[in-house]
DNA sequence: ATGATAACCTGGGGGC
DNA sequence: TGCCCCCAGGTTATCA
């Protein structure tokens, strides 16, 4: 659920409360949490202290935390998962229920860094940056293609790639090696802006239609962006517990028999890799089935049959 | 190599 | 009241 618009939220809240501070010690309270450290809690929590904190970085979904020093090339990295949360409290409040890691400071600010997380799908790790990398990219993501609000993501090679690919739209755009930061949601958002839908090959995108598609994965993002992200409930949060509004300018997430938007059918759910995809049945209508016959001998009208199973 | 699927995990909610 | 099952879903390991 935390998306690219969510995590930016994050990453500001971080460039503005954390960065900059020096770490006085680490307190890791699940081993599940730095999980992808594969150091060890123990090591994870040693190697922090007395270091200070640079800019926060984002990628997609991930975010990263570079040491200031020099011994740099080196950084914390943090992915949300599902539930995961970094929040900003007062060195008092009482522990979150979820409360998997904390971090105080060295300073007399009076707050500390929470990780808070539910289902345990995030964690932080620490991780060597990509030799020569200006950001400092770790290494551990350097899989993670750029997304759609990086100035350096290259649209051609999106476009190029996204053709080669021998699969659907949807699993496409979720598809973090190819364009990342977009999840379920802003996936189900941008199809239905651009009259997608989520099982449309791949191969059978014009470039203008995929132009078109990325343009709205943008817009969607930007416009949840602008308004604090999108929160269902307490679990998706800034970094001072605070939700965005973006779930109220849906259209059509989570809006199953609500009407479209545009042409007042009903949004439909259907299942989808263990998960859902939201669609107006009218405005994105499904693919052609494929078919066994060779298109030579196809008939030019498909049989009834073969219609009537959409 | 590529693409598709299961597993990881917890709590809320609905049905009975 | 309580029990069971389903649902949310990003990423990775594993399978075909």
């Amino acid at each position: 659920m935390p998306e690219l618009p969510e995590v930016e939220v994050v990453r500001r809240g971080l460039e503005r409360w954390v960065s900059g501070r020096t770490v006085a010690d680490v307190q890791v309270l699940h081993p599940r949490a730095v999980r992808r450290h594969l150091g060890g809690a123990e090591d994870f929590a040693a190697r922090l202290r007395g270091r200070r904190t640079g800019t926060a970085r984002r990628r997609g979904k991930y975010l990263w935390l570079p040491f200031d020093d020099d011994t740099a090339a080196e950084s914390v990295l943090a992915h949300l998962g599902m539930s995961g949360q970094l929040l900003v409290q007062p060195a008092g409040a009482p522990d979150e229920k979820h409360l998997r890691i904390r971090v105080r400071f060295a300073d007399d600010a009076g707050t500390e860094l929470r990780f808070v997380d539910q289902r345990t799908f995030g964690g932080l790790s620490l991780h060597d940056a990509v030799p020569g990398d200006p950001e400092g990219l770790p290494d551990a993501i350097a899989h993670i293609a750029r997304d759609p609000l990086d100035p350096a993501f290259d649209e051609a090679a999106f476009h190029t790639a996204l053709r080669r690919r021998r699969t659907t739209i949807k699993r496409a755009l979720l598809d973090q090696s190819l364009i990342s930061g977009v999840g379920n949601i802003y996936a189900d958002e941008a199809l239905w802006r651009s009259r997608l839908h989520y099982d449309r090959p791949t191969a059978t995108l014009t470039r203008p239609r995929s132009a078109e598609l990325l343009g709205h994965v943008r817009e969607v993002m930007t416009a949840a962006l602008a308004v604090g992200g999108t929160s269902f409930d307490s679990l998706y949060v800034n970094v001072n517990g605070e939700s965005g509004y973006f779930e109220r300018s849906l259209d059509a997430y989570g809006r199953e028999n609500e009407p479209c938007r545009r042409c007042g059918t009903a949004v439909r759910r259907r299942p989808w890799m263990n998960r859902s995809s939201y669609f107006c049945p009218r405005c994105q209508r499904p693919p052609r089935p494929a078919t066994a016959t060779p298109p030579a001998s196809r008939p030019a009208v498909p049989p009834l049959s073969a219609r009537a199973a959409s």
